[in-house]
DNA sequence: GCCGTTTTCGGCCCGACTGTTTTCAGTCG
């Protein structure tokens, strides 16, 4: 029983590169198979593992594209830690395809030639054969595809993968703004994973329409953003820019434009749910149109083309691929809360603990953002890597805050707090100093690694004391860096609805709520807030990024509290 | 190998670009 036990991470990766020997084998349809259900268990939200101990075989035949076979493959996974059918086909092939298949340009097929001719096994000899320029020469492959492949290796080393949301937006709306002043063009719009607002980027993609193609072209390549061109054909041009990251620009007919919206925006998952649909209804959809035979049904808009489907319009932040067709289907797309319908920022920090605003420089920054009310909510004492302010300093800075009140007009600056939970639940500032502010928000950065039980039972704990209201950044992730807690948020998120807690959406890097939770929220009828977690006069921006990630919870305004006016805000909060 | 508002058998999303090709294979999204 000393066994690791699999993860899905490991048994994805297996069925991948088990699809990428297909491939290269040519089998026909076993590859794509393999991989719907690598999308199927990317989508779940436990380990299968897991899974199979409580539900067995059922449970995993129940996931999407996996069938019969695959549920047999996975239990041998899951019980023994190998696969018989995999371990053969890598006695057969024993390379690393899959890491081989990580260099941009090459494929199974390319891999496999690699492995065949010149006995290539991974990345390493990959490299060694670049560089003596033994890969030259090759059937099919010349000098061009073998310096294609040293970029590619270079780049993988150059670990310039994906980037946090908040860092690619701003980069992406400078080009945007830049290409829609070249003589011309008509239209410019982000599409990707970036306008589906996913919190991380993978390259950016850009769509235009003009008069001139010609020259949007050149004056795209000619952009100091732009690094290199990696392609430039007559409507696609794929660049790398200055800061590593790669994007495509289309050009395309305005007449379709609303069919290559939809194409280019993705995702891939939610394009394929969405030609199947439109072959049912004998109907045939790609980037240039919705077609019945011949015919071109109007596809200006992308509107025009979940009507012709008979849907609803999806936006952009819902289209993952999941059950978002079903429900246009049914008309129970909900009206997603707007950006820029925040009526208050419900955590800053200030020059008080470990922000570089003063309380007054931050009031009015969040003010010219068009905001009516904001908390402050510096760190408490225990938090003093922060310096988490004490009793004394909380009370002193209620003053400050009353006279910086008078003096603002139109803006109420709010008494709040960031009150650590200790490690025993209980709170790091006394119930006479908590009475006095006007909402009580409470986090933990401390002891975070503590086992599941007693973690969910320090939160909850909490969330009992009567003066608590708000819960920031619930599951204690941030992107790319670390994962959460171990929290069971089933009885988190019931025990905020019991307690009167809202839960915070972080815009911060952190993203916390993950978007599942916000609609396991929403499902519940639990309090939703939304802050920027500024530190500084910069930060307002994660309000919008706040926003995406209720969006993509399927969040509407009247589900998160501080889109509500100040009194109204403050009277949601009241515990019965 | 999966799946069913055409189907339990016979289908399986679609097109641009590149490189090395005399007509197309491979990769990508």
């Amino acid at each position: 029983m000393a066994r690791k036990t699999i993860t899905n991470k490991e048994i994805i990766d297996i069925f991948r590169e088990i699809a990428l020997f297909l491939r290269a084998e040519d089998v026909a349809f076993k590859p794509q198979a393999y991989e719907v259900a690598i999308e199927g268990i990317s989508a779940l939200q436990e380990e299968l593992v897991e899974l199979y101990k409580t539900y067995g075989v059922d449970g995993i035949r129940e996931i999407p594209g996996v069938g019969k076979d695959l549920t047999q493959k996975i239990e041998e996974l899951i019980t023994t830690g190998k696969l018989a059918y995999y371990t053969q086909l890598k006695k057969k092939y024993p390379f690393d395809m899959l890491g081989l298949s990580m260099v941009q340009d090459v494929g199974p097929k390319t891999a496999m030639k690699l492995y065949r001719k010149l006995k290539i096994k991974n990345l390493r000899d990959l490299e060694r054969a670049v560089k003596s320029d033994t890969i030259a020469g090759l059937p099919g492959m010349g000098k061009k595809s073998q310096d294609k492949i040293l970029r590619g290796i270079q780049y993988l080393k150059s670990d310039a993968g994906r980037r946090i949301i908040h860092d690619v937006l701003p980069f992406a709306r400078t080009i945007v703004e830049k290409l829609k002043n070249v003589p011309g063009v008509t239209h410019v719009d982000i599409a990707g994973s970036l306008r589906r607002r996913k919190e991380t980027i993978g390259d950016i993609d850009l769509l235009a329409t003009t008069s001139k193609p010609k020259e949007l072209i050149v004056a795209f390549t000619a952009l100091k953003e732009v690094h290199e061109v990696l392609e430039e054909g007559s409507s696609k041009i794929m660049v790398r820019y200055v800061n590593g990251l790669q994007g495509d620009l289309l050009i395309l007919k305005p007449d379709a434009y609303g069919a290559a919206l939809v194409h280019f925006t993705g995702s891939r998952e939610h394009n394929i749910l969405l030609r199947e649909r439109a072959k049912r209804k004998k109907l045939k959809l790609s980037e240039h149109g919705l077609f019945k035979g011949k015919e071109r049904l109007t596809s200006k808009t992308e509107k025009q083309i979940y009507t012709h489907l008979g849907l609803q319009f999806i936006p952009p932040e819902l289209r993952v691929g999941a059950d978002e067709l079903d429900l246009a289907e049914a008309k129970k797309i909900p009206e997603l809360i707007p950006y820029n319908s925040l009526k208050g920022d419900l955590q800053t920090q200030t020059t008080w603990s470990d922000g570089i605003g003063t309380i007054e420089e931050m009031a009015r920054t969040a003010k010219a953002y068009g905001l009516s009310y904001m908390a402050v909510t510096d760190h408490t004492q225990s938090l003093t890597i922060a310096h988490g302010l004490d009793e004394h300093q909380v009370k002193k800075q209620g003053k400050e805050v009353d006279r910086l009140n008078k003096k603002l007009k139109g803006f109420t600056i709010l008494k709040s707090t960031e009150c650590e939970i200790r490690k025993n639940g209980t709170l790091d500032l006394t119930d006479a100093v908590l009475k006095n502010l006007d909402l009580v928000s409470v986090a933990i950065h401390s002891h975070r690694s503590m086992h599941k039980e007693a973690m969910t039972e320090r939160v909850i704990r909490a969330f009992r004391h009567p003066l608590v209201n708000n819960f920031f950044h619930p599951t204690g992730r941030v992107v790319g860096r670390r994962e959460g807690y171990d929290l069971d948020m089933g009885r988190v998120i019931r025990a905020a609805r019991e307690f009167h807690v809202a839960l915070e959406i972080n815009g911060s890097a952190r993203l916390d709520l993950h978007e599942r939770y916000i609609r396991q929220a929403i499902e519940e009828r639990v309090m939703l807030t939304i802050s920027s977690d500024a530190h500084d006069l910069n930060q307002f921006e994660n309000l919008e990024h706040g926003i995406a990630q209720a969006r993509k919870g399927w969040a509407r305004k009247a589900d998160i509290l501080n889109t509500k006016p100040l009194k109204a805000f403050l009277k949601a909060l009241q515990k019965k």
